[in-house]
DNA sequence: ACGCCCGCCTGTAAGC
DNA sequence: TGCTTACAGGCGGGCG
């Protein structure tokens, strides 16, 4: 489940954790982690005896600057956590797939359960590979030079935290489709980073239902709408993200984020509304459980 | 061409 | 009590 804001609190504590750190060996042992690759070997081959130097993030995806101008790129799925290890002698957490061994000591390690998770590392395309790709429509926004040298990640929609739009770009982009609005904020090709939890949290703020049209809100509904999103996102991010009874999201140190309970609508099939005191409903929405309030949510 | 839905996975928990 | 089944869902690909 992790969502852009437990990729973001992973990303603040990464950068301090581990840049400047030389990979001394990396060991893969469950080849699905890293199935871009034809080969385990050929992934760690791309890492061992580099230096990570810097740590970023676009949508859910985190992305780690390597010394030869590669890019590590690790995307959790749904179960997926990264675990600073002090050292190789630390206990081993079940479905730990993938383990890096830094020359200064101390281990980072990729454990996913359910293996949606993975880690690649992206070579930047030639000048000539690099003209044939698409222009997704967030290219030329600021931050797409860090897209850009990632091919594979051409196609992700803007950022709502690094390179949030204008309001008036962002009514842009509602209207440019008429689809029901919790399917375009889960849509990583028009935004990057939101899922099922937030999208409900941030319908829920705005006052909007799951189900109404992109291209039928009026002026004030799109602020608002924006307005929630930026909050909603920001908010999580300073509580260190949500973790849920059985999603289980953790950060490096393997503690818990707090932002489930500020949580409005999601999981709480049921229970009053803060705001109005009616119940919250859960409908299932593209075989995805949806959770709000039919009195708030118009 | 585009939108929907399955398959990939495992752990947890409800239900018979 | 113990087994079976449903559910959780991000994302790629396939099908309609």
């Amino acid at each position: 489940m992790p969502e852009l804001p437990e990729v973001e609190t992973l990303r603040q504590d990464l950068s301090k954790e581990v840049v400047g750190k030389k990979v001394k060996a990396v060991a893969v042992t469950n080849g699905r982690s890293v199935r871009r690759h034809k080969t385990a070997k050929a992934f760690r081959d791309l890492l061992e005896g580099r230096t990570f130097k810097s740590v970023g993030r676009v949508g859910k995806y985190l992305l780690v600057g390597l010394d030869d101008g590669n890019t590590l790129v690790i995307h959790l799925g749904m179960s997926g956590q990264l675990h600073r290890a002090k050292s190789a002698k630390e206990p081993k957490i079940k479905h730990t797939h993938v383990t890096m061994t830094f020359t200064q000591g101390g281990d980072l390690w990729f454990v996913d359960p359910r293996t949606f998770g993975e880690m690649f590392v992206s070579v930047p395309l030639s000048s000539e590979e690099q003209a044939a790709l698409p222009v997704s429509f967030a290219a030329g926004v600021e931050g797409a030079a860090l897209r850009r040298q990632v091919h594979e990640l051409s196609e992700l929609g803007f950022d709502p935290i690094e390179n949030m739009l204008s309001w008036e770009r962002f009514a842009v982009v509602l209207r440019q489709h008429s689809v029901q609005l919790k399917a375009l904020l889960m849509d990583q090709h028009a935004i990057a980073g939101i899922g099922n939890v937030y999208s409900d949290e941030i319908l829920f703020s705005a006052g909007l239902r799951y189900d109404r049209l992109s291209d039928s809100l009026s002026t004030t509904e799109v602020r608002r709408l924006y307005r929630a999103m930026v909050e909603i996102l920001a908010e999580a991010i300073k509580h260190r993200g949500s973790s849920l009874a059985d999603e289980q999201y953790v950060d490096l140190e393997g503690k818990t984020g707090s932002y489930q309970q500020f949580h409005e609508v999601y999981d709480r099939e049921g229970l009053a509304c803060r705001r109005c005191r009616s119940l919250i409903q859960k409908a299932k929405f593209q075989s995805r459980s949806t959770y709000f309030c039919e009195h708030c949510q118009i």
